[in-house]
DNA sequence: GCAATTTGTTAGTACTCAATTACTTACTTA
DNA sequence: TAAGTAAGTAATTGAGTACTAACAAATTGC
């Protein structure tokens, strides 16, 4: 029925069967047979491309790392203003998260928190270089005096990185009601409106 | 060795364990026998208090809302004005996730999430009543003439919301390298300020 | 067109899971 | 103090788990 595939396209089947299952049924709880049963082939021939479940997921971990930083990358070159990088950033992040919503859950999971270091290490400094992207970006603000002097760069990366994974929570909480990207670029918008300075209005 | 104990008092041990565990290994990994060996009984003992395991979950949902709801009742009757109720609110709930830190990880587990539809019908209402509160004091701020004028008092207990849920996950994510209710209390200060209105200078 | 390699299958292993059954011991109360 | 109940255990069930070994067929290179 299904013809065979060459290893390297079986392999992004797999990864992307689990991506879709993480988010259905959840990063613990998704099995070698669940993954095998929605591609078409036996439990047995994920092993004959993975040499355990660890490795796949550490494979898992590498597809998205490459995607957000490709997608951080392609933000940071086609914008040119500070303050547009900074959203072209958190909007591009939120798309990310759009397309591939088993992320946040992810990040929770006790695949990545206790069992599999890493995988934990990928995200770990994933996140760290998204943080580093948008303290680039408010320090950029900063020296163009359009920060809020009362407010540290850092401190602004924070409050952004939190707002994306607040409502990236409650969207999922939510059974996903509202689009992602345009609610949570409105209160980025909203936020950002409250972190520049508020001396130009007349 | 261990003595018997009445039910009511072997229940809350065992929600107790299962909340110390799910915290350690997982929401979705922790089994019946995990929590029956940390107590010192066999796992069978487990199903004599509890017809199923959702059903023990189901208890634990409870003992979470009747914890959180007490914390911010507390919270707003000793508070009087209302940017220290918010405060106070804000405060409670960083406590209440760092005494009991596995909050956090039942949010996003998939025993919640796919399983278990009662729990998640608790939760849900859980945070939508903190979300309630939220709104209320800051609505107050707003009949005073405090809130910044463009911010609309439910986009900003959105925010407040979500700088709780960020911090809390970088608390976790970061093996709780900081003091989770100071380092939140910082922000939410820095958050604060924003939100206030800056019409006094000229 | 044929051999080698690659990608699959079938049929298992040893283990863990929640839940049940049949039975036992401790506590309470009439 | 005897009877009834509450709180436990040991042993087992059937379904599921990651993973392996032996074998088969499709694809590729010559």
């Amino acid at each position: 029925m299904s013809s065979r595939k060459p290893a390297q396209d079986r392999k992004a089947d797999i990864v992307s069967v689990l991506l879709d299952l993480a988010d259905r049924i959840g990063p613990d709880r998704l099995t070698t047979n669940d993954i095998a049963r929605e591609i078409g082939i036996t439990q047995a021939a994920i092993f004959r491309h993975f040499p355990s479940k660890a490795d796949l997921w550490v494979e898992v971990g590498e597809v998205i790392a490459k995607r957000l930083e490709c997608a951080w990358i392609d933000a940071l070159s086609t914008q040119t203003s500070p303050k547009e990088r900074l959203r072209g950033l958190v909007l591009a992040q939120l798309r990310q998260i759009e397309s591939t919503p088993a992320i946040p859950s992810i990040l929770t999971s006790r695949e990545l928190n206790a069992d599999n270091a890493a995988l934990r290490a990928r995200f770990a400094e994933l996140l760290s270089r998204f943080q580093g992207h948008l303290v680039t970006a408010l320090q950029e603000l900063v020296t163009e005096g359009l920060l809020n002097k009362e407010t540290k760069a850092k401190d602004a990366a924070v409050l952004v990185t939190s707002l994306i994974q607040g409502v990236a929570i409650r969207w999922s909480l939510g059974s996903r009601g509202f689009t992602l990207s345009a609610e949570g670029l409105r209160l980025f918008d909203v936020l950002l409106g409250l972190l520049l300075t508020q001396g130009d209005d007349p």
